[in-house]
DNA sequence: TCCATATTTAACCATATGGTTAAATATGGA
DNA sequence: TCCATATTTAACCATATGGTTAAATATGGA
């Protein structure tokens, strides 16, 4: 009745940990440094990072005091075979995918 | 601070909601046969097509006491760009696309 | 050994969410 | 005009969510 796609679909509904993922695509980060930019607690960091953890999004990895952060790189991939696979843009349609090509380049050049 | 993003991914995040999304690729539908295959009360109904509306994935229009449901077909467009364009999955790999495809004919002809 | 650093856990709080039932509203049709 | 049908609104409820602060836990390093 809680299926993954309710936990990745609500995991993504947050801005801040939307931002979080974006931050990831750079590099892993501890989890001090992933509250850096948030106003936020780092409890409550602490407990997006959970939410991003059990919805498949992030693994955590403990190295001495540190918890690093990374990226699961298949994460999304349920979630966005659902949608395209929803089939209501066309994915084969060039306009789109060049706009999405356009976007994964900025995203990935940004840094 | 409560960005379309949020809406569209929380919106997605409810599986009644994923349910009716897909009841509605078939065809357009009045409230209460959306609300048919349902175990819920149609107020409870009516509540998650308010949300759907809200966050762009279907409009209602009504006609004398029936009021008709049809999907957006860019509603998905925002979320799935974000995605995509976040870059985690190659979208170009051949694999991929052909599952995408695939799943996106067993949908449409699943009528 | 002892302090600093990194992080989580606990207890709490306000608001959101997803459901309910009962009542209200509007339209269609005899 | 009056009843049935279609849907929404109101009032309510339990649980989830996203935040807080204070305390606990573990590890690193002098």
């Amino acid at each position: 009745m809680h299926s993954t796609l309710d936990e990745l679909f609500s995991a993504l509904s947050d801005n801040t940990r939307r931002k979080i993922l974006v931050m990831l695509l750079e590099d892993d980060m501890a989890v001090t440094d992933v509250a850096d930019p948030f106003d936020i607690s780092l409890p409550a960091i602490s407990k997006h990072l959970n939410i991003l953890s059990n919805a498949g999004l992030i693994t955590q990895e403990k190295r001495g005091r540190v918890n690093w952060c990374k990226l699961e790189p298949d994460g999304l991939r349920d979630a966005s075979v659902w949608m395209l696979g929803f089939g209501q843009f066309d994915i084969l349609d060039i306009e789109s995918l060049e706009k999405l090509i356009e976007t994964h380049i900025d995203l990935t050049q940004a840094n």
